[in-house]
DNA sequence: TCTTGACCTAGAGCAAACTCTAGGATATAT
DNA sequence: ATATATCCTAGAGTTTGCTCTAGGTCAAGA
């Protein structure tokens, strides 16, 4: 897969992709005459990236847990650790969302019965 | 309260306080002896503006919108655009972070059975 | 043949939201 | 009287995560 139909398929930029490849979080993609050449595992790579983004990690983060991913079933505690912290964060965040959620509605309902009084 | 409290009190740095105040999100805040002296209003206004950052407002918008409230009724339709439009993009990304969770739970639990396997 | 489109690199630029620095004032405690 | 803590301003610097620029290669279609 070429690099602007990867873009498209997992909705970034094709500057995202040679970015992320830049930062070493997916390896050097192979390239065919001067072309980077998306394998299925380097797109299966990216979208755990992207997972781990949505999870509310910062690209550094991935970055260390995918290295600590590279050295094998030594890491399985370091990487356990981290999951759950994240699952911590990210449990506080849909929590805080969702009393904002509540806010939000509240006062949507109040500004439209105000605007039934006039 | 001086800018000391209320930065304990909000869990933000003075710095972001001072910042806060130089981009208007809310008005200069009345000094006493050259050191600011937060009135229970200017409390309520920075609690206002948290929550609306927690909504996944950034700080133009919620000067914007703390802009049209300045002027009154006539602005109700736009704000409840505003919050609507942020009501939608919250409830989506509560609906994401829920799946996202599931996934850290399936994770965390794959890597804890592998560690039992060893 | 010419041109269009997709790709390449290295590095600069950008927006958001802080955060820090330098240099200084003031007040309270010892 | 001196040291410590807290505050002040203006403006520079930082971090994150892109995004854009300049200058160039290469293959396919009109």
């Amino acid at each position: 897969m070429s690099i602007g139909e990867v873009a498209k398929e997992l909705d970034l930029s094709i500057d995202t992709l040679r970015y992320y490849e830049k930062l070493g979080l997916i390896k050097k993609v192979s390239k065919i005459n001067g072309k980077r050449e998306y394998s299925e595992e380097d797109i299966k790579n990216l979208k755990f990236i992207l997972c781990m983004k949505s999870a509310g990690l910062s690209l550094k983060d991935i970055g260390l847990f995918l290295k600590y991913y590279e050295k094998g079933d030594d890491t399985l505690d370091v990487r356990i650790d981290m999951l759950k912290r994240q699952r911590e964060i990210l449990e506080s965040e849909i929590k805080e969302k969702n009393e904002i959620l509540d806010y939000l509605n509240y006062k949507i309902d109040l500004y439209e019965k105000r605007k039934g009084d006039k």
